[in-house]
DNA sequence: TGTATTTTTCTTGTCGACAAGAAGTCGGCA
DNA sequence: TGCCGACTTCTTGTCGACAAGAAAAATACA
């Protein structure tokens, strides 16, 4: 693989985030595929550092849950957990709704702008049938919303799961069709203008149904796909 | 300070386990106080230990937020963010009422015990006035439960809300007074009985009340500790 | 005597090398 | 031929040293 990109010139504390950040996507858009064992001398020569800060973003990505480390021998890319989904669903469903509500209640000048931008893009790859680019701007477009409503705490664990989101959805992405995204793009735009009137409970309803509306097209997704393979394991 | 805790006999990978939850309990029990540099070479020296894995642990901490990192400079202590309070209030409350709510509807064989311990040790700290370890004891009390709850988003996000709410109350814990506790100690029991009988609603609604009690405790704390502080600043 | 600039010093960030532990390999034995 | 044990090899964990960046100290200048 022509994978080298050595920037020669970083400045000294950039090399750990660089690494970080570049693994962390490649996880979340399954470049790097769950299960992945994660070679340190390898990653350094990849980036030209020495395996000290390749060692430090791995950390980093560890304390996330986003890859696993078995002491003393390899280190791997996380695996997603099916049983857990239900937990997962749940968290989910309550930090769409929180988020929301919170947006609804603590909106400032601006955050409505900025949670604009990221609705016209998602319209953007829906109209453009990017599917990968809708999931990576539903995303964006809920973290708007979750840092109007100015909770750090929400913001964090809500980041956490929806790019969990994103890595269960790409592993399914191909059976979306295009007339759930269209809805999406109509829910979205009811969910802000009940943020913008500030009617918390209006926003917590549509949240509501949102998020009821994503967790059931995933569970298709997934209830579909594993049919498929128990078919072939039997 | 005679703090050579050298345990020569370390094997391979538990040093920095060991220095992770080292600090982190220093830190959370206020023995290292918001604000105070954290160097490098110090620690090294204390755990008899190289900077490398000493850093590794560090960088964990970062990721929780319990320390922040100046870069290229010093790292210190993370300060309490009292503007950031009300958040934190939220989260701590909501947190409360879901797992309350979730071990109600979801414990299994084992985990009434496991809360019943915690509680028992709860009333052991109360009756002795043991104010430090009511801190620490209802920590884990709650903890208990949401783990009776099986949801690990919850009780990761949880666990970290109660143990920075732990640094708060260790600010102020000279103020409790011992009428207070004992009412927790009700409150406590009446939690159980409802998740016992798997009565979600009455749960809530207990986890509720208990999660105001206790903000309500700490927020009046707050405002008169600062009344000090404000007339003393003028 | 006060301020600006250079120098020193100290801490962090990075590096290359070494050591320990585990998996896989090879050989011996029944 | 099949199984058990020593050996080799490979990856991770740890170390001591060096380099860069920033604060503090010292010096020069007005």
């Amino acid at each position: 693989m022509d994978e080298t990109e050595k920037l020669q010139t970083h400045r000294r504390g950039s090399g750990v985030s660089t690494v970080y950040e570049t693994l962390r996507n490649e996880i979340i858009e399954l470049k790097l595929p769950p299960g992945s064992p994660i070679d340190e001398q390898q990653l350094s020569d990849r980036f030209a550092l020495s395996r000290t800060p390749i060692r430090e973003a791995l950390v980093r990505l560890a304390a996330e849950g986003l890859i696993t480390t078995l002491t003393n021998r390899a280190t791997i890319v996380s695996n997603i957990d099916f049983l857990g989904l239900p937990e997962f669903f749940d968290a989910l469903t309550l930090m769409y709704r929180v988020t929301t509500r919170l947006a609804a209640a603590n909106h400032a000048e601006g955050d409505i702008a900025a949670i604009l931008v990221q609705q016209k893009a998602f319209e953007a790859a829906v109209t453009s049938r990017d599917v990968l680019g809708m999931i990576s701007t539903n995303r964006d477009f809920h973290i708007a919303i979750a840092q109007a409503g100015r909770n750090r705490y929400y913001v964090e664990l809500f980041t956490r799961l929806l790019d969990e989101g994103r890595r269960i959805l790409r592993l399914y992405y191909s059976s979306f069709n295009d007339v759930l995204p269209r809805q999406y793009v109509g829910e979205h735009e009811e969910l802000i203008q009940a943020i913008i009137n500030r009617d918390v409970t209006l926003a917590d309803r549509l949240a509501s149904a949102h998020a009821d509306q994503i967790v059931g097209q995933i569970r298709s997704y997934i209830t579909a796909d594993s049919r498929q393979n128990a078919k072939l394991a039997l």
